[in-house]
DNA sequence: TCCCTGACTGTATGCGTATGCAGGAGCCGC
DNA sequence: GCGGCTCCTGCATACGCATACAGTCAGGGA
């Protein structure tokens, strides 16, 4: 392995100045840098990760804190946001938390981390105030909790505003809901939104038209499932997320229920799925990928600016209704 | 940060025995050991993963080669990598291929891997060969080349048989395959095994009926369309993956056809979206988390055994067709 | 001409852990 | 009771890079 030192007797410098050199350091000639520059060309020289870590004590690494790696929400975000930190010259690691989300800060330090990216935080979790009392920084992506830091979140109201809207316009008034989990702020903050929304068309959310679960696709199968066993069942659902509506509109199709003449479908998130032509979703959308860059530019810049409390900055992504096929005119009764 | 030497202090013993404790060296006394791990605890001490890595040669850090972290098939196999890469104390550093390939290599050595999963690799890719000459493990996954090495791979060859013979039970004469790209094994080999299956069932795949793309939903989906206008459609569409499936399916949907009524539909890999009721695709099935796992595992052995030439390990996993909902006889013409 | 300044570069050292080697203590067998 | 052995532990050092500090050299002002 050639190393800093191989650079410096090639190029007749010593290995700071390699060191310096390569960095761009301005205290450094001009002339220098590029006889550096060869030299490191020629030897096919590549800085040894760990020993610029040991010496910097930044690892340029990345947590980004998931539960569960195979929810299709994350495939988006992940590759969104590894672009933008490879862009940035950091690598991403994933993390995905115990059940009992133990050990899961200690093993995040043991790995090195500059930063963690929060996307799955709860509302109830230690693990921000864990980080916070240990000077790591981190932003929240999606989600928020009562620790304040730096975040990318999405405008839920407005886009929720927008679907009680249409769902109002086309004469809906059984409106069903499924809801994502109490103990998250997006789950939290998209219900209220929804409920609010809805009660300004006058449309109630009674309990029975209201299920309950975690963003994925198992809870929108089984919301939709309790909800057509109705003996008066709703005529649109609005779902928590693209992922859930999948599982709904999945629960319908296996019903033999038409979407949307018989019962319409709202997701949010507008995954690419969502454009499917078997799903064909309309949905809440936002730049989920500017979102999830968002993300990690906030927090490699938190992290290049040093612990700075008081000064959060808090981006908020715009939403529209986007309509596709799986809303219409509320069936007859 | 608390480190070794911290923990040694406490602990009335030298730093190096601290970090032969905490590795279960066996020549370090049973008490030793014990009095070294609760000092350790105590203190809440992490071994600093750079200065392990610097002072081993090992960064226990393994690169998953990826050319779009967005197409379906990979949020399965990156979970249960991930899952078993955790289980063996290393960690999965996502890569994705530049277009051109170019410096990929160099990126791979500058942040420090063990070793390198390849799962799109190309038949006509240098890096298996410079992996080689610069003795980096590497495993390959789903996809071979020439350049022999561990691999996990699936038994295409018996799946397709299944595929053929179902197809010609039901009467399938005009069949149609969607096939993946020249330049992969993977490809190459279901080719080739779906051709040999249905020519023994004297079924042909003339150019008309076949279709050529990478392994993602637009290819399934522009097959399906052309397939679709021709004056004699196929009956039956094979498809190299369930991603191009899944975009086959849309593309039928799109055109108001029936699957199966009036036309079948087969994939490959059983991921779990095959399984929703809306696709409900009848697939070749494997175990595609445990040849994931199998493939990190090989992996991980192959740096801990060193570099070995000769003695290559090949797991092949075994698959059979799932019969579900996109298969059906061939309609009356 | 001399001193001072600024621009570079080299020297020394530290980051946290792993490991080769030496040394000490205890034990066995003769 | 002594040599030699095993078992355990400490000492010294290396891994590759970054950085504080010291040093050098050229140039400019007085």
């Amino acid at each position: 392995m050639v190393t800093s030192h191989d650079v410096a007797r090639l190029a007749g410098v010593s290995q700071p100045t390699v060191s310096r050199a390569l960095r761009d350091s301005p205290n450094v000639s001009a002339e220098t840098k590029e006889r550096v520059r060869r030299a490191a060309r020629s030897l096919g020289y590549v800085i040894s990760d760990s020993g610029r870590a040991l010496a910097s004590g930044r690892t340029r690494r990345v947590g980004l804190l998931v539960t569960d790696l195979e929810n299709q929400f994350y495939p988006y975000v992940i590759a969104a946001m590894h672009r933008q930190l490879e862009a940035l010259d950091h690598q991403l690691i994933l993390h995905t938390e115990d059940r009992d989300g133990e050990n899961v800060t200690e093993r995040l330090f043991s790995h090195g981390l500059d930063g963690v990216l929060l996307a799955t935080t709860t509302s109830d979790s230690a693990l921000p105030v864990r980080l916070r009392d240990r000077g790591v920084p981190f932003v929240y992506f999606n989600r928020t909790s009562a620790v304040e830091a730096d975040s990318a979140t999405v405008d839920a109201a407005a886009g929720l505003g927008e679907v009680a809207g249409a769902l109002a316009d086309r004469g809906h008034r059984r409106v069903a809901a499924i809801f994502g989990p109490r103990n998250t702020s997006t789950g939290e903050e998209r219900e209220e939104a929804l409920r609010e929304a809805l009660e300004h068309h006058g449309i109630g959310l009674p309990r029975a038209l209201t299920h309950r679960g975690p963003f994925d696709v198992e809870t929108g199968h089984a919301g939709m499932q309790r909800f057509l066993a109705l003996a008066e069942p709703p005529t649109a659902v609005v779902c928590s997320n693209d992922v859930v509506a999948i599982g709904a509109v999945n629960a319908a199709h296996e019903a033999g229920l038409a979407i949307p003449e018989q019962v319409s479908v709202v997701g949010f998130d507008d995954l690419p799925p969502a454009r499917w032509p078997v799903f064909s979703l309309t949905t809440v959308a936002y730049d989920l990928t500017a979102m999830a860059q968002a993300a990690a530019r906030l927090l490699i810049e938190r992290i290049e600016a040093g612990d700075r409390p008081g000064t959060y900055r808090h981006e908020v992504f715009p939403t529209r209704l986007v309509h596709r096929r799986t809303l219409a005119a509320a069936p007859m009764s």
